[in-house]
DNA sequence: TGTACATCAGTGAACGCGCGTTCACTGATGTAC
DNA sequence: TGTACATCAGTGAACGCGCGTTCACTGATGTAC
């Protein structure tokens, strides 16, 4: 019971500092007592929970690389299914990304602005989400003609790709009608644009600039 | 003589916000005291040149912008010597970013981390960059085949790709040998992979995992 | 079940500190004659 | 060229404020017998 309540508050630290960005503030910019204002304890209570306001930033990153990896868990149940569909995966990705809308917010900003141990915490999230992505990639026949190194450049490419479309995804801001669907889209075509590459990939030695008397068919003929 | 000083002194509180930035943190957490401090004036001068550290700020901006316009400008000046060479664009590029590392750090830092208003006028930084980025691309005879919806979304991820890329040219806790010329080659191959794309692109409803009987030939033949 | 004691989440007063901003000022530089 | 006055970048004292952190505390919940 007591074990519970704490716990209940701890909770109600890590929501009221994520309720707190939404005006716009980077998470350094939040004070510890403002952040026990929000919950209604005092601010020596804050002690009970973190050592310091660092802590609770850390422990924000944990919340949102469990969510994250949630989100890819079922982007790639859905991917054994319809194997390859970018729309579908798209989709299911920013519908999940959209329910935790104050959680991604929190990734969004702090992924380059945060203090060095959280931002350094994010980059570990990404490089595991990098390293899931390779695995994917590599037991798809379509990308039987990437070696490991183009694999590491291309899974890297997605994954900051679908990161730098994450404050169009869920900017509390913006008003527009269906911005959200707009951003959607746009990632969707993000993603073709960067397959299709992957496609008709020849190594890094080779330039689409390049001229040939004879181009290159699709990798898989 | 006099004016020429105040000039001095107002630069110098720039570079004082940048150097100051370069401990790690977002330029939200600097003070207005640290900052005189670093330049070895009272505090009180401040309000000399800026009403508040945000003018500061966007004064940076404008600072970024101009630079990363000149940068663009090398790189456009290089392009029609020798079209479409990404290797040469590229190292025009990252030798001019790290060249003024400590301004492209703070844009790194400050495109989705800082005050709303800071953030926003980044946004208008890269905002310029993709219309000019169009016009490029529009005038490419190998890009003939997208249309101006298609050249958008591309103008979109080649910057993006390019913005999430400067953390890691520019990383001052790096410490590893030929960290920035790996990022720089990594930067290269993810252009490729985006201009590859676009050389077979097909519309966005046109998906590379579809299965056809007759691959589409590249579109320039 | 009842009693005595331990635990510990949250309280409230107090602290020293760096902050942004005000104000009247100084003294070197610039201008008018 | 010399003198009298204006300008204004930078000074220094002072302010009230919110901050993080300390400390001794309270009183509800949990445990032992």
């Amino acid at each position: 019971m007591r074990a519970e309540k704490k716990l209940q508050t701890r909770q109600a630290l890590l929501d009221a500092a994520l309720m707190l960005m939404e005006t716009g503030r980077g998470f350094s910019g939040l004070s510890l007592r403002e952040v026990t204002r929000e919950v209604g304890i005092v601010p020596t209570a804050f002690y009970r929970h973190f050592p310091d306001m660092e802590s609770l930033g850390l422990a924000l990153v944990e919340e949102v690389s469990s969510s994250f990896r949630e989100a890819i868990r079922l982007v790639r149940s859905n991917q054994f299914e319809h194997l390859g569909a970018i729309s579908a995966s798209v989709q299911i990705f920013v519908d999940y990304v959209v329910a935790h809308r104050q959680l991604f917010l929190f990734l969004a900003r702090e992924q380059y602005g945060g203090s060095t141990v959280i931002r350094q915490a994010i980059k570990e999230i990404q490089q595991r989400f990098i390293v899931d992505l390779i695995d994917d990639l590599k037991q798809m026949p379509k990308q039987r003609h990437l070696n490991v190194a183009d694999l590491d450049i291309l899974a890297d490419l997605i994954v900051k790709t679908v990161f730098s479309t994450l404050p169009e995804l869920i900017n509390p801001a913006d008003t527009e009608d269906n911005s959200q669907g707009i951003a959607q889209d746009r990632l969707e075509s993000k993603l073709r644009f960067i397959f299709m590459g992957a496609k008709y990939w020849r190594g890094v030695l080779w330039e689409p600039d390049m001229d040939e008397d004879n181009p290159p068919s699709p990798s898989q003929v």
